[in-house]
DNA sequence: AACTGTGAAGATCTTCACAGCA
DNA sequence: TGCTGTGAAGATCTTCACAGTT
């Protein structure tokens, strides 16, 4: 779960609880694809398996919502979406800046999916005065400089973070000094803000350890089924219970092959031109 | 939390809950930044305070791996960061493919974060013959057709899908039919995947529509102690209790202001080049 | 004294299963 | 009959608080 908030921790908005949330944009975009076909009525069946979760589960978070649905039918497309818009706050406007406009800034400005949900790119950020006025996304990328101006002139609550790591916090600091309250963050750093500032966010890298995590298993089960294409995964000396973690006892042959490539980029996505 | 398995629901592989898996690329990275400033140990409550969470959870995570830590003194950086580099498969050598190199796939093949952590791009693929040649992130692209020589000779078993929503499916059919059985999907789409094949899901717009129904709380709450900056709230026609929400009962208002904008592009990333 | 490791309590989330309504 | 809405049970996750160890 690329995912994650920072304060305002047991609050639970208006009793919606947070997972319910976190699943409203998917059932939104399941109805808006219906709503496209024209169908006027769905069951919490046809709508789980189109929105990838199950139909209880579905039900039990539109009964938090109100009871929207009739029985014995199903559910009306078109008042579902109006009513989960409203919930989610997507019948307003919401001006957004992006901050760092490298491959990772270009590919949000360009993403379809946020001015067809109420989302408004205001403006396009960048540090690099190499990278003023180039237009991005039919929009011209403004530098830093003009940051309060941009926030305070479009009433900006939410701010998206797209620069390196080192960037991030300072970044951070300036929009939440600006009055952002908001921020999605792509940098791979922890962020720290004040109580009332909501951080989300999204870590391109964990995802793929996840899913790395849960690749070695299933090669681990296959190999004591039956070998098959189980990559050859090397157990170097694994203590079962070490006694005495002292220093230096991570073995000398270290985490495979880590040192090279890259050079001592560590963490810093070379997304952006500094 | 952009975030979501899709089969093998209870599994929970080898006893580590699924929660703790998913923090510990966040252990590992705070570890690392701790192994690169040469630090020897941590206690809970400072690794806590790095990876952004509190520190009776972390310890409760490291329990599950093993006792590594000495009581009375805190963990040893470099031993953790080998235990959980290992426990999460990042030890051994992770080919990957990034089919779809609009913006997006770019950023994720000059992302630095995967070099360092046991991933190796393998190829970048895209559909566009155009595309073919070009070299992104120093290599070349590759088009379609050789994704099955690719995957075949690099042993790929990890898949990432940059494309745009209406070609995902069907890349994702052609991966998991080569034997990727891994996939992270960057498409505003449900895939739908047969039995042991993991998908996560990373959606850049639901993780902004959750920030905006919080934001819209915040709104509300300020508005009720007074003005300050919200942004007009218009609450159109809103039935508390609609008692019977029949076919067209949607407001002809509708969600403000939805139809604009981007033309008929509806949920398509606007990422890559067809 | 300082800090880990962990039972147990509590909170949250999911799933079941069925009453109730159209 | 068909499908929603929801109590209740179950599963998972978080947090507390303290025993145990160095």
């Amino acid at each position: 779960m690329a995912t994650g908030r920072t304060h305002r921790p047991a609050t639970r908005s208006r009793g919606i609880p947070e997972a319910t949330v976190a699943r409203l944009p998917l059932y939104l975009r399941a109805l808006t694809a219906l709503s496209e076909r024209s169908v006027p009525t769905v069951s919490s069946e046809e709508l789980a398996a189109a929105a990838g979760v199950n139909s209880a589960k579905l039900r039990k978070d539109f009964s938090y919502l109100g009871s929207y649905g009739t029985r014995g039918v199903g559910y009306d497309v078109e008042y579902l979406v109006y009513q989960i818009s409203r919930e989610l706050g997507l019948t307003q406007d919401w001006p957004v800046v992006i901050v760092g406009i490298g491959n990772l800034g270009a590919a949000l400005a360009n993403y379809g999916g946020f001015a067809s949900r109420g989302f408004r790119v205001a403006a396009l950020i960048d540090a690099d005065p190499a990278m003023a006025g180039k237009p991005v996304a039919g929009m011209p990328v403004q530098h830093t400089d003009e940051l309060e101006r941009i926030i305070t002139d479009n009433g900006v609550s939410i701010g998206v973070i797209a620069t390196p790591a080192g960037a991030a916090q300072q970044v951070c600091d300036r929009l939440v000094a600006l009055g952002v309250t908001s921020i999605l963050n792509f940098a791979p750093t922890v962020l720290s803000v004040p109580e009332g500032v909501d951080v989300r966010k999204v870590d391109l890298s964990i995802e793929l350890q996840i899913l790395a995590f849960h690749e070695q298993r299933k090669a681990g089960e296959e190999t004591s089924a039956g070998p098959g294409t189980a990559p050859a995964v090397s157990t170097p000396a694994t203590p079962a219970t070490p006694a005495a973690p002292a220093a230096g006892a991570a073995p000398a042959a270290g985490p495979a092959g880590r040192s090279g490539k890259g050079g001592p980029d560590g963490d810093v996505p070379a997304v952006m031109p500094a």
